[in-house]
DNA sequence: AAGTAGCA
DNA sequence: GGCC
């Protein structure tokens, strides 16, 4: 498996694209890194498609198993779909508010993720679960680990939309210290192999605006759930 | 268990 | 920011 963070991303969506506005990889961990801009040339697909997903599960606000209301109001795409409630945390195939199979992953949002984890140096992955999560100012997801899925051979990818945020990225324990991230619209975090169940969240968003998406942070988690 | 408040 |  490729993994030389310092060869340049090269892909021939960039190609036209200025040589400063060039996506560049930066390492946060040993098989962990950010993608910076990686994901604004798919922009014009990925929105439209996002509009479809969210027209058929629409986002709510869920429970924790300790009771507490989430600030980030989730959906789901692709074959499995993350969700939390007083019982517990679980992938399941159908969206509990409508009994529906979840909407199916579009393929801008599969072709997307393979892509960054090829960049990331993770290849063939093959998502089956994408978490959509959108945040408002103020709302925030304290340090967890990614621990519900099948199998930890795959990695997680993780893309940025919208309003900036700062992601925290920790280690294998909850108390330890947590490198802070700044994200901006089009970052796209990869993390995986040895870094697959690091602790990570984001502090709480900023008030602001972006011109594309409003006030308001978009985050896409793809996962190999099953 | 992906949460908050209160206190240092 | 860290503890519970």
């Amino acid at each position: 498996m490729r993994y030389d963070p310092m060869s340049p991303i090269t892909l021939d969506l960039f190609a036209d694209v200025e040589p400063e506005q060039q996506p560049r990889r930066e390492q946060i961990g040993e098989q962990s890194c950010v993608l910076r801009g990686f994901a604004l040339p798919w922009l014009d697909r990925l929105l439209p498609a996002l509009e479809a997903v969210l027209a058929a599960a629409p986002f709510r606000q869920m429970v924790t198993p300790g009771g507490f209301t989430m600030s980030v109001a989730l959906s789901s795409c692709g074959t499995w779909g993350w969700t939390t409630d007083r019982s517990g945390y679980k992938y399941t195939r159908n969206d509990p508010q409508t009994g529906l199979p979840w909407p199916e992953m579009p393929e801008v949002f599969f072709e997307l993720a393979q892509a960054a984890a090829r960049e990331a140096g993770f290849t063939d992955f093959v998502p089956d679960s994408c978490l959509i999560n959108r945040y408002i100012p103020g709302a925030r997801m304290s340090l967890h680990q990614d621990k519900n899925e099948g199998s930890y051979a795959a990695p997680i990818v993780s893309v940025s939309l919208g309003l900036p945020a700062t992601f925290l990225f920790g280690g294998f324990e909850r108390s330890a210290k947590s490198q802070r991230v700044p994200l901006l619209h089009g970052d796209i975090v990869v993390w995986g192999g040895v870094d697959r169940l690091r602790y990570h969240g984001v502090l709480p968003i900023k008030e602001g605006y972006h011109p594309q998406l409003g006030e308001q942070r978009i985050n896409f988690t793809f996962r190999t759930a099953e």
